[in-house]
DNA sequence: TACCCTATCATTAGATT
DNA sequence: TAATCTAATGATAGGGT
């Protein structure tokens, strides 16, 4: 190998958009995916957080993150009342605190979604219109683990994937077309 | 008083293990999980990948993000669906609600889409309330045409503003204007 | 608590193998 | 395809306001 003084050009900064050829940005979901694990991973350690992380690849395989584990957090999200009726419980006060919180900051950007939400209510029909749709999470799925309930997460990609054409088909500008 | 030509040290290496002292623990974990949020919301952009990260502040403060797609309404279609079988099965329980409550928070740092997202959770809460509000939309859909489904549409507007209001009167600057 | 500052360290984009 | 390399960019510890 010639001994050039460099050999690459090193880390070049990227435009946070898009990357559209397949294999790079395949590779770069990747590297950050690792990349936010292991940020995920010290901040558990640094700080005694807890955090779940759930991310599907852009061709729809999941991984996932989670301390103690993707159940203790969904079950602390749970708490102990299931049910739709317990507006009082813990969890949701909580949360209600922390979104309003949220949403002063966020909410400048609410009615750009208006426009979204009337387009998933067309999608959400064009779902149910495919009666066997719901045979994929219809099925028996209480036999399954865990384990099982997750790799069907890449059926739900798929899924979602079907929907989100439909949403582009019909110009829709924008997943991350945010502005300012 | 002060003579030092260097204002600070700049960045230290530190160890990864528990911050004992509470008050750097949680200054580490706000800075942390705002980096968090920024990867997965530059991850999402990027390659299109889709994620939800719950994360627990060391005082047990709920924060999450998540990328909102069209995953939440099947995954709301999961846990409001009528049918008691699948209310208790574990894709729900461990997948289901996580995604669920990628929901609920909104970081500065996250794209507009977000905030759809998070109302649309506290809309949920609200039309929980109303005992039966599931039927508008657990309903014969498959049975709505096109134009019904916007109406629906419509109907998740409403709510949006109906909650925008209340948001409001807790005091918030400049929340109702926007939209031109 | 949140944001500023800045020096430094860690991450990672792009190339190469 | 994945592992390695490089160095510029980005993140952040520690401190201050």
């Amino acid at each position: 190998m010639a001994e050039s003084s460099k050999k690459t050009k090193g880390k070049q900064k990227i435009e946070i958009k898009r990357i559209e050829d397949d294999n790079d940005r395949l590779v770069t979901f990747s590297k950050r995916r690792s990349g936010i694990f292991k940020k995920a991973s010290e901040i558990v350690t640094l700080t005694g957080a807890e955090i779940g992380v759930i991310v599907f690849s852009p061709t729809g395989k999941p991984y996932s993150f989670g301390h103690p584990s993707i159940e203790a957090i969904s079950n602390r999200f749970l708490g102990e009342n299931p049910e739709p009726n317990n507006n009082a419980n813990p969890f949701y006060e909580a949360f209600g605190q922390a979104r309003i919180n949220e949403l002063n900051e966020c909410h400048k950007n609410l009615l750009n979604q208006l426009d979204n939400l009337k387009k998933r209510g067309k999608m959400f029909k064009e779902m149910t219109k495919e009666k066997n749709t719901q045979d994929w999470w219809g099925a028996p799925i209480d036999e399954m683990n865990l384990k099982e309930a997750l790799e069907m997460g890449a059926k739900f990609e798929a899924l979602s994937k079907f929907m989100l054409n439909k949403l582009n088909e019909k110009s829709f500008g924008g997943i991350g077309a945010s502005s300012s």
